[in-house]
DNA sequence: TTTCGAATCGAAATCGATTTCGAAATACTT
DNA sequence: AAGTATTTCGAAATCGATTTCGATTCGAAA
């Protein structure tokens, strides 16, 4: 074993642990070439201070925790790489766990975190949770929270986020530009606020086309996946309204969607055209290919970090958690489901 | 902030903070009165060591490292959640890299663990990697190595992995069964294990069921990704050899295969069938369904913590690293790219 | 020459636990 | 009753860093 100490340092050069450790924490007290000297030897041995032993005085560990409600998801996937993409440059550990979409689970994980005395936690809150006293302890601990994709608006802290009511307002209007003139919308359920968001996208695109929007046109999906796409299409069928367009939560209610019309001999790209959400992977390989939302992910984790940096360099100065909006900006991805085919 | 310390504890049971820490440490000579009046006390107020300060003394933190060499992966992103599903309930956390199939980066990111003392690092090898000192280095250290997935033979060490050879050989057999006789191989390159298991369980089969083996029918693919399938099949069609059968060492592979077929009207489950490799998600929304090889991920991952855990228990007795392998069974799934179609 | 301040360094206290070792109390042997 | 063994506890050392504060040196100002 035998790891280098500050003490096998010092003891190399001559010198006390004290003045060593000024050195690699940049106190002004040391005279210029003996901090060259502690410098270069440093780099030389590629000594780093103990972190453990350094936490218990400076009460800070290098390791963030971030929370995913699952990961068998792209979505979460990329985030997961994002923040990693810009953590590991900063040289900082990271600490992952899934809360499953369960909110004990989820507020077990943020005390173990706190615990573990993690710098800071970055979340996306569960559907089911209700209650934030859990991150209202993050604060009270003097740690840092970051909120990403599924945020709680009365938490003061910084929020990353899709620009989700634009970029449904980019999908919808789409759609109306190709002709549609009747959209269904299928939803996600009354709480989480990318439902709402995007609901309401949704709805400013209807407003701006001077579409009339009606109640019957909404399905309200409260599971994202294609079980409940396909019910929801056949209801729709079966209610014996007319649509032709479609525009769901995620892109596993539209998967679902095009089974259930596909059945129905009903013509996707002619008879209905069908915009999704999120981009997930498989929408390049379905037939027909699938239109929908890229959310850069990628991007929300590494600006989920950057939150972090940011709010960081605030407490240094002791000032309160600052409530930042961070919108990630959102592209439509056009593909064959929502591209008008004449024969 | 001020959190509870065991001087708290002590201070308010009238004790020593050496009895309390005893207690909590399950030290013998404690009398059982006042180790259940801790206990219960310990549990009443939510103690718990703080671990940057117990690992001094230690020398365990209670958390361990994993590097995946991606992880916009459906297999690899099962495997995390396996690794959680038992850490979590082991109150263990879990750090994540990427080594993003790079032998520096890996190798960074192997001596980042070390210097941040975790109990043990989990690793998929990179395809790139040739020289294994760091791995070795981890041991010199003191701490755990287990690998997964991608495993360097020569290291004695806990290895998971698939029980590739005998997944391929279950798989060529199912395409024999059905028919084939004249069966394409896309194998992976020369170096990663799996690829070497795969193309052995391909001839396994082959042997048993006596068809020839012919070099021309197995074409290299370095890169396991549609571009690399598509490119391979235009090259077995081109080379004018007759074939009926294919399977492939991974589902990308199967899926640029299939593209390729297609555009050339060769009709796959009639005059051609296709197995792939690792189950990806996309493999059932596809067209036609691919048919592959499920390679539990998810029980991989279980299983590497799990030989994390044993692993422990031989080193507290001062025994070397174990050479254990651990093959995790894989199951075929069927799907309509292998079923024989009539019409 | 004396005094004062700035620059530079290190001894010792500290963070919060664990572990060693010795003291005190009690029980058990002859 | 004296001596020995066993329980039970806590004082102090320890892990490896950081930080406080006092000591020392040296040159400049009085």
């Amino acid at each position: 074993m035998g790891k280098l100490k500050l003490l096998d340092i010092a003891n190399a050069l001559g010198l006390s642990k004290t003045t060593v450790s000024k050195v690699i924490n940049n106190y002004s007290d040391v005279n210029q070439f003996t901090r060259i000297k502690v410098l270069d030897y440093v780099k030389k041995v590629g000594f780093e201070p103990n972190r453990q032993a350094s936490f218990l005085r400076k009460n800070e560990i290098k390791t963030v925790a971030v929370i995913f409600p699952q990961l068998n998801h792209d979505f979460y996937n990329s985030i997961q790489e994002g923040i990693l993409s810009v953590s590991q440059k900063n040289n900082y550990s990271l600490c992952v766990a899934i809360s499953n979409e369960s909110y004990e689970l989820e507020k077990k994980l943020v005390f173990q975190f706190l615990k573990r005395n993690v710098d800071a936690i970055f979340l996306a809150v569960c559907n089911e949770t209700k209650n934030f006293d859990h991150l209202e302890e993050i604060h009270k601990q003097g740690k840092i929270l970051v909120m990403f994709d599924k945020i709680e608006k009365t938490i003061n802290c910084p929020k990353v986020i899709t620009d989700d009511r634009n970029a449904s307002f980019l999908a919808t209007e789409h759609l109306i530009k190709n002709g549609c003139k009747k959209i269904l919308h299928f939803r996600g359920g009354f709480h989480p606020q990318i439902s709402i968001d995007r609901y309401l996208g949704y709805r400013d695109a209807l407003n701006k086309y001077e579409i009339p929007f009606e109640k019957e046109m909404v399905f309200v999906c409260d599971v994202g996946d294609e079980i409940t796409g396909f019910t929801a299409a056949k209801n729709a069928y079966e209610s014996g309204i007319k649509f032709d367009g479609l525009f769901t939560f995620t892109d596993y209610l539209a998967i679902g969607a095009i089974q259930f019309f596909k059945s129905k001999k009903i013509r996707i790209s002619k008879d209905l055209l069908i915009v999704g959400f999120s981009n997930w992977k498989i929408t390049k390989f379905t037939s027909p290919t699938i239109s929908s939302v890229d959310q850069s992910a990628f991007l929300m984790g590494q600006n989920t970090f950057k939150a972090y940096l940011d709010e960081k360099l605030l407490k240094s100065e002791d000032k309160p958690p600052a409530n930042k909006i961070f919108k990630i900006p959102a592209e439509l991805i056009i593909r064959e489901s929502s591209k008008i085919s004449l024969n």
